[in-house]
DNA sequence: AGCAAAGGTCTCTATTTGAGACCTGCACTC
DNA sequence: GAGTGCAGGTCTCAAATAGAGACCTTTGCT
């Protein structure tokens, strides 16, 4: 029996081009743009948050009526974090007491494609990730 | 000054048909398994093992020098989630040490067009989002 | 004066993560 | 035949993050 199993891994490439830039020598993994993005795009209640404001505008306390089991620190938190990536806007109406209004910019529209195309997925599959589910032991 | 500005929210839909399912009555987003899915398949790790993985089926020892900041237990913990969603296979060789590979399955390949494509519009807009990274004073 | 309302912040606790030591089983060296 | 190395994990403990919910602020209404 061979002491070292072959790695047969993608050192000649699963042929899809060159070296990803994530691999070249001198990347460093925590200054990935895509990292960055990813890591604000697709957590947890921004998908969310997101899904809520493609429906349409709204206020604080609609989203959190919306989304009943985020907490308002999370809400206020997401809600920064997409408006800092210009993802979203926020508007402030002086009223009284001031209304807050929350939309996607032109930017967040365009991640709308991209995103609902992976509810769509998870929607479609999720029938036969649930029996990959059932099956699973460990 | 009015008291209540008016909530002129998605009562009256923003022209999509009608009320999401996630929006219906009784509905418990504990339970939803778009949500579900989602949690695993757009978490932090997990996208990044899956586009390691699509470069070519690889085993623990490789992932983790692929992604050196992982930890074992987050790379241990997300290829199970991913496994036990059939959206990888796990593969022991009987060799002495025994040696494990993960490669995507059908399920898993199919998942990756709508992951590339986030990954891809994350790539596209990083400087635009650098940019309002750079403007946004709270 | 006292209360209510929108949109937060603050504090305290519970859950997740991360770092890294340790485990297992076998082939190989000495 | 004791010691060492390796793959692929698990375990423990500390640090970071998330959640629950009290509290804050400003102004109008009663």
């Amino acid at each position: 029996m061979t002491r070292l199993p072959r790695e047969n891994l993608p050192e000649g490439m699963g042929g899809h081009g060159g070296t990803p830039v994530w691999r070249q020598p001198g990347f460093d993994p925590h200054d990935c743009p895509v990292r960055n993005i990813l890591d604000h795009v697709a957590a947890k209640w921004t998908v969310l948050i997101l899904l809520e404001l493609h429906i349409g505008p709204q206020r604080f306390n609609a989203l959190l009526r919306a989304l009943p089991d985020i907490s308002r620190r999370m809400l206020t938190q997401g809600l920064r974090d997409l408006e800092r990536d210009g993802i979203i806007d926020r508007t402030v109406f002086d009223t009284r007491p001031p209304a807050v209004e929350y939309r996607l910019t032109a930017l967040g529209q365009s991640l709308m494609q991209p995103l609902l195309a992976l509810v769509r997925w998870s929607a479609d599959h999720g029938d036969v990730i649930a029996v990959a589910r059932q099956r699973f032991r460990p």
